[in-house]
DNA sequence: CGGGATCCGCATGGATACTG
DNA sequence: CAGTATCCATGCGGATCCCG
């Protein structure tokens, strides 16, 4: 496959899909550390760190939905839930950490270009910011 | 690299980050077709097809920022300006593209599984659903 | 321990109107 | 043509309380 050209019709809406199931706060992190090794709810949790039991739960619940995790109930007391990446979720793993490898490698060059256009905004004009994302805002 | 194993604590932040960039609703289109050759603002929303000029804006903005496309203003009557894709931008490409053929291979089995996750917890109970999203309920 | 249910703030994104 | 400005709907995600 060549960088050039690219049927765009319905293979984006594909494209898109995934990235917008994986890109959003929390399920890299999730399906990277189960990556490593299965793991408990808590665990998982805690190893996280930051995430609340809710998002962890609807991110996990997602990845099940989409067959990228098992979900296995061990019905003890107290009970134990372990989750673990199955086949399509290892499978998953390995395009989306060659473009973490990417991102890895070219932070700066990405961070480094932010600065150049926030530098070359803030130049122009404004004298203050009243307000805003701090991303966007009106020039 | 194998898919054994990955450090996951700054690392994932880094991902996430470009993820999440990538992942919202219209870069990736935009830049699979900026991918295929320079286009103009109009040129590029009748394309996209979908997208409101704001949001076009948005995304152009946001790409522009992080360094993966150029922005070239010619100051004819009416205006004209171009997007480019820059080097880093065509980089960029790459390991996007790589996801997406993972994404359209593999779509099938994502879609079977959530049928069959749907199906599983449609079956068990529930003799109507009175709200929500569609992806989230109770149990 | 492993969740579900609920409330709520904030950001994303769509529609519309106006401008140089 | 190529935007900017504004208003508004939805949804993501956090905090809290409760349950088996």
């Amino acid at each position: 496959m060549k960088p050039d050209h690219f049927e765009v019709t319905s293979e984006c809406t594909a494209v898109n899909e995934i990235l917008s199931r994986v890109g959003d706060k929390w399920t890299v992190l999730v399906v990277n550390y189960l990556g490593n090794h299965p793991m408990r709810f808590n665990e998982l949790r805690r190893t996280v760190s930051g995430i609340s039991q809710k998002m962890l739960t609807t991110t996990l619940r997602g990845l099940e939905r989409d067959g990228f995790v098992t979900r296995t109930v061990f019905p003890t007391i107290p009970p134990r839930v372990e989750y673990e990446l199955t086949d399509l979720g290892r499978e998953l793993l390995v395009p989306v950490r060659a473009l973490g490898e990417w991102a890895i490698e070219n932070e700066e060059r990405v961070s480094a270009a932010r600065k150049r256009f926030d530098a070359a905004r803030g130049a122009a004009q404004e004298p203050f910011r009243p307000a805003g994302s701090m991303s966007e805002a009106a020039e």
